[in-house]
DNA sequence: AATGAATGAGCCTTCATTCAT
DNA sequence: AATGAATGAAGGCTCATTCAT
């Protein structure tokens, strides 16, 4: 009879004491030794399970992505119209499991090393890709597409900004009003909209 | 008659090549050698020149901030009405001489930095600042000022969240159509914006 | 009935597993993960059985040491008469068994590790007297004892010297010529040497 | 006026170092410490002139390859004929200055290296073949041109075979009976080889 | 008998920084 | 003004070895 497997409770916690680290630090230039002993074990364990620092960092990512990929689904589930699909989206980025201090300045560290490395690289773009859809989802129904591919590329990049600007906490002072910036650009924008034919 | 200063020359020529070093690399994690060779010069000058690397580094987003700073001024004083200054902001963070990818990704990677360099952060505030007043110059005259202030806070997020996405080279391919996304922002909001009181 | 030990089985394939390690990797810095995941079984288990690597080494060595006396011994038996002897113990170090690529630089391998390993060396040292003693039985009847002490030092060097040119891929291309470089060595030695007394 | 370039004389220290290092240990697993501090510098030292181990180590073998390459042009200088060119061959492998311990050791273990590292192959090539048409050099006119070819293979493994002998400090006491040795063998061959037709 | 878990020790390498010239 | 020389400090990574199960 295996111990049960203490191999993924040792990876769930390198991988948020990675989280940690990296929120501490506010970048990604921690120590493979600082994150083991966050997780109360040895450096040479974490390469252990983990082979290289960069694969470390990658998975981390991914946990980050796949919380924030979970999150989405849950909060559009419960979404009935494409307007409630948006405020979906859009408060699920600023809940309080998401727009915390650690993942803010996590986010903002990886979108920096994504600039030398290809696999984080590749993470993000999945990332971006499954925001897109998500917001066009809420938007086709409501404007012609090529307004509504626009739209969500303004809404993407006002939600980045003002990640950017809480991480160096200097934006605003919380996520409900941060949340209401956004919703308040999109009913601006859908004020005028006319919604998109019905054949479309 | 003595030399015309070495140095000024000499510290211009550093600040580029910091520049450049952080783009090519994307990231500030470059190293003093890397930069001074770079500008032609040992990696020794550029201590003797700078002191620390920390110092070298806050020095070059010091030009970068001026150089922005810069434009800025030009751009608004050619700017007739308020709405006018607020298209001459947003056109100037867009414009040709800013929107570039190596600075594009200076900025990104300053902003990672400011999580633990003090002196940083005072100067991306200062920054942020600046950027706030300018915008509020422009805002101001048109709305309740409890709405400018707001919207100033919508702009810059989307300004920078339209800088994170460019660094991707994932976000809006030219320049052009970033400004008009920030543009198309203001300009819904404005829609129904009623203008401040005269008396304001 | 016990089960008939599983132990010798299990040092038998790690012994093979690290000459077969040692081979592959051209010297004795093989790890032991390496040697023990080429026999299927743990390095903890290898660990087990030998103590540590150090031991493991010496015995895959004594194994060595072990097949080419075998060898020797069986080959001995059938030669008739002194120079029969010689072609003997020089066609052994040239079989197949014997002159394989492994084998070979596992030789060159103990060799260089024998420096700095007392226990090695005296295994090298046994083994080296060993053959002395075997040429030495071919010689003595051949020639005065003075000249066949000297001999037995040149066939022995002439010996491992092709072990080592093989090692490199740089010497002669088949185990029969190199076998036939030491025979002619002999001959030649031999046509001039008068047999020894008979009283010796 | 720069100070007279303390590089070259670093690099051969840091080069003797190595040998002695070498030498000392008996393998080439040396620690770049170790052998930085046998120079007197920092390890950092080392790698900032040879930038990694492995480029020390070729260099040292490349030194030790020159070493013996000086010496033989010298000694064959000095040789009128043929049979002199030979002695002079096998004088220079077993000189003072070449039939050192260290030197001795270092030779085994770069042979030993030779297996896994290409440029040390190649290194070890060149010498083996400058060593064979040294050999050729004297034979050639002394005997059927296919014979030379077999005899310089000979004499060649005999004189590795007598340094590895010698490593282990097993074989012949003293660098003058080892010379004996394969002047031994080379004068066996000689007495009944015809000497190659004078229109060769 | 066998193994996964875990670690301490050590090594190569990088880099900011200092200093004598 | 400028640089090559030099180093201390630190980090990633490997590996033999131990231990509980």
């Amino acid at each position: 009879m295996p111990k049960p497997g203490v191999e993924p409770v040792r990876r769930k916690a390198l991988i948020d004491a990675a989280i940690a680290a990296i929120g501490a630090r506010g970048s990604l230039d921690v120590t493979m030794s600082d994150i083991a002993s966050r997780a109360g074990v040895s450096s040479a364990l974490a390469h252990h399970y983990f082979g290289a620092k960069e694969e470390l960092l990658q998975a981390t990512m991914r946990r980050i992505l796949a919380d924030l990929g979970g999150d989405s689904v849950k909060a559009l589930r419960k979404a009935a119209t494409p307007r409630e699909r948006l405020s979906a989206i859009v408060n699920v980025n600023f809940s309080a499991s998401q727009f915390r201090q650690e993942i803010i300045q996590a986010w903002l560290a990886f979108y920096v090393e994504a600039q030398k490395s290809q696999p984080l690289r590749r993470l993000l773009r999945v990332y971006a890709r499954r925001l897109h859809a998500n917001l066009m989802s809420g938007l086709v129904p409501l404007m012609p597409r090529a307004e509504a591919e626009r739209m969500a590329e303004g809404i993407a990049a006002m939600i980045d900004g003002l990640y950017i600007r809480r991480a160096l906490r200097d934006g605003l002072p919380n996520p409900a009003s941060a949340a209401a910036l956004v919703e308040d650009y999109v009913d601006a924008k859908l004020r005028r909209a006319r919604p998109a034919p019905a054949n479309d």
